[in-house]
DNA sequence: CTTGACATTAGACCATGGACCAATGTTTAT
DNA sequence: ATAAACATTGGTCCATGGTCTAATGTCAAG
């Protein structure tokens, strides 16, 4: 089996050695065999599992959360049941910020709208908003 | 002038006297004239100010832009034009942060549900796509 | 006059995901 | 043989928005 040094494997991947380090003391990767010179040493496995926890990364998951994912992955104990709820929570967690978002882009929309951008601010319907003297009640800091 | 401790400010808009002594080392309240015995006596104005940055906060802004904003909200020569573009810009922000989620969200979405949820996780669809075998090429981890 | 609730400071700490540093050692290519 | 490119460690630092602690001082009520 080929083995890896750790810039090999970052280069593979596409992650800076920094990452796999940080990834290592995190404990999403195994720390590696050493060279007779302290080197790590990475078998080719974990060329998949840095790919992996990349790609779960883009997905939105947090590095704690792809622990589990990882322990799921490589335990063949583990169930689809297991997985799919691990995802599910993830989908609703990002269902949940779009929706914060999309509130508070309606509001910001909604006063842009009634802001003509001309003229002095002493009047303006953005700051009198977050003063608290909305015209329509949108924000409410509470 | 009714005059009031770091206590009772914070009381009175609703946040930690931890967060009102943190806003004025960020600089976005003033720190404040000091009774004999050296504690803080805010003047009512500042529950203003104080609420201003909590609403600001609520609509999305971070503290250094909320900074930006109180400038502008206590400068008498700023404009509508440059209160409307901050806005705008932090309407472009949010938008492209939703455009994220929603493009995560519709990955998620699509592998929950070629995962039927039965059986042991070794032929899961969703561990596949992390390991980067995916069905259909959603996930780019590039 | 004491107790409890408030205030002060500087500084450490939390999570998140690493980036960057210095000082030093190793390997590889020329 | 020597320089370039790689590796090691432990450590600090970044932004974000605070929270918490310790050690100490003050103020109001009973």
């Amino acid at each position: 089996m080929q083995e890896l040094t750790i810039g090999k494997l970052a280069k593979r991947v596409g992650v800076s050695t920094d990452t796999v380090r940080f990834y290592e003391r995190c404990g999403l990767l195994q720390p590696p065999a050493r060279t007779a010179s302290n080197y790590r040493l990475y078998p080719e496995k974990d060329v998949l599992r840095l790919a992996f926890i990349k790609r779960a990364k883009h997905l939105g998951f947090t590095l704690s959360e792809i622990k589990d994912l990882l322990t799921l992955r490589y335990d063949p104990q583990s169930t689809k049941r297991q997985v799919k709820t691990l995802t599910e929570n993830k989908i609703e967690d990002i269902r949940n910020r779009i929706a914060d978002l999309q509130r508070i882009l309606a509001t910001l929309e909604h006063l842009a709208e009634t802001c003509d951008g001309h003229g002095l601010a002493d009047d303006c319907p953005i700051l009198a908003a977050m003063d608290g003297n909305e015209k329509h009640a949108c924000i409410h800091a509470g």
